[in-house]
RNA sequence: GGCGCCGUGGCCAAGUGGCAAGGCAAGGGUCUGCAAAACCCUGAUCAGCGGUCCAAAUCCGCUCGGCGCCUCCA
């Protein structure tokens, strides 16, 4: 079975065929930094997290690149405001990306390029697309000649008269086209300036995604990522300038894009979620209410490429939908019976056919929400088979399964950590005296130190092997 | 105005031509001193209308409803 992509280059689901074997070259669009992170973000870079987990799974080796923007009008915008330097403001978003990327269990790329570290590059580019007639400069701009790229608009599937025709931008009058972009703009005073053969100015928008792709990966790459909000104009700019300026095609061999997150609101439509509208919510505060296995496994629950409304009830559906799964892996003492030889085997080969069913799913497209399905179905046969006082051999293949696949995914099954572990001796001591109680039967008053740690957030459970318990 | 997506049981969500995955919730049951957890059982003809086909949730057309891009955006 081969990995198949769905490009929105050729709107197809296509088989996966890197440009070096065994080797993926990929390339996500990382964030602009002028605000924190939402949960819209999150999806996106969980997505990708997943891509390249499978991707690994499967044996091959990875390079993942993901920028930060770090120059660009609302970063100096805000630079302004609060007088500081793009770079201080840069810094504290960096830094808190990081953690929150941490948090949400994504796997660090291999490289974060920044913006500002790519000026000579972008330069390189820059002047080798005007010496190809590719560009042009206008009082200190150079903008990019759209009508002389080849297949302008392949990406968004639309023509240049197209978008022309609808087109609500003010048309400046310098540009030879409207649809031309700026490669490099030259700086107003107090803005952020290089020196450039064009006077002092700063690179466009999308310049520096081609920049770093180039220093970076080289120029081809196997798959570049984003947000499907991306498409155009910066992806589509991203291929006119790369294509053009090295000669190579194509740029990037599969484009993904991951359908976007809406935000529900309580009465109000639900809008896509965005920083400049403003209906976010803040990672940090989505990881408040929900762990990462949780916002993980609801995001995952939908193709990504299926637009989907945040909910905190969704989410919490999928949290308890998780509970069974951490059950499933939840290791047993071991029971002191001899093993049921019946159901051994049987456990073993099932968990072989969730493997294969799972990897089924995700070479398609990778379509977690079957993935994830798989999942479930094994972990109701380890439960299952435990309920039938299976031993804690006989469940270990499958758990282990459990566990491998539910890896791939990014979800660690653990346990959330206690927010009682101060109180956890007096717990087990309680616990200890109600053990007391029920083997003298005063069931009554073992009742009441259960309802009572219950009315404080722990939830006793009385099993076979004893009493557990867990906070809530 | 142009390009595109979506509408599946109470809720979330797969399936994209051959008897409708999975999760949450709900009801019934097993187990348990009781409870919890786990497990078992129960439920949809796929927005509406028309068409193509031996056969459609799946293809075509129209209608209604929701959304995205075309400008900053993951």
């Amino acid at each position: 079975m081969a990995l198949k992509i769905h490009s929105t280059l050729t709107r197809q689901t296509e088989e996966f065929v890197p440009n070096k074997p065994g080797h993926v070259a990929l390339y996500v669009c990382g964030p602009n930094l002028y605000d924190p992170c939402h949960v819209g973000h999150a999806f996106s870079y969980i997505v990708f997290d997943v891509v390249k987990r499978y991707f690994k799974y499967r044996g091959y080796t990875m390079r993942h690149v993901q920028n930060f923007t770090d120059i660009e009008d609302r970063i100096i915008a805000k630079a302004q405001a609060e007088n500081k330097t793009i770079q201080e403001i840069a810094q504290v978003y960096i830094a808190r990306f990081m953690d929150e990327m941490d948090a949400l269990n994504i796997q660090r790329a291999d490289a974060y390029p920044r913006a500002t570290g790519v000026i000579p590059t972008i330069i390189e580019i820059t002047q080798g697309l005007i010496a190809k007639g590719f560009a042009y400069e206008v009082d200190g701009d150079v903008y990019f000649r759209v009508r002389k790229a080849d297949g302008y608009g392949k990406l968004a599937h639309r023509s240049l008269d197209e978008m022309e025709a609808g087109a609500r931008i003010q048309v400046d009058e310098r540009k030879e086209d409207p649809m031309d972009f700026a490669l490099w703009k030259a700086s107003k005073p107090g803005e952020p300036a290089w020196d450039s053969p064009w006077g002092k100015g700063r690179p466009g928008w999308h310049i520096e995604c081609s920049a770093m792709n180039y220093v970076e990966h080289g120029p081809q790459i196997d798959i570049h990522g984003g947000g499907h909000d991306v498409i155009f104009p910066h992806h589509e700019n991203e291929i006119a300038q790369s294509e053009s300026f090295t000669g190579k095609k194509p740029f990037a061999k599969y484009w993904m894009h991951n359908a976007l997150l809406r935000l529900s609101g309580d009465s109000s439509a639900e809008d896509k979620m965005s920083r400049h509208v403003g209906n976010t919510l803040w990672i940090k505060d989505a990881l408040a209410r929900h762990t990462a296995d949780e916002i993980r496994l609801y995001l995952l629950s939908t193709h990504y490429r299926t637009p989907l409304a945040w909910t905190d009830d969704d989410v919490d559906a999928a949290a308890r939908g998780l509970e069974r799964l951490r059950a499933a892996v939840a290791t047993p003492t071991p029971s002191p019976s001899p093993a049921s030889r019946g159901g051994e085997s049987a456990l073993t080969q099932f968990a072989n056919q969730t493997r294969e069913k799972f990897i089924a799913a995700m070479d398609d497209d990778f379509g977690t929400p079957q993935a994830i399905a798989a999942l479930y179905d094994l972990a109701r046969e380890i439960n299952r088979a435990r309920n039938e006082n299976a031993t804690a051999e006989t469940l270990a293949p499958a758990q282990a399964t459990l566990r491998e696949l539910a890896g791939v995914l990014g979800l660690t099954l653990e346990e959330p950590k206690s927010k009682m572990l101060q109180a956890a001796p007096f717990i087990e001591l309680l616990i200890a005296i109600r053990k007391e109680l029920r083997a003298a039967k005063q069931f009554a008053l073992a009742d009441k130190v259960r309802a009572d740690l219950a009315k404080l957030g722990v939830a006793l459970e009385d099993g076979a092997q004893g009493t557990t318990w867990k906070s809530q």
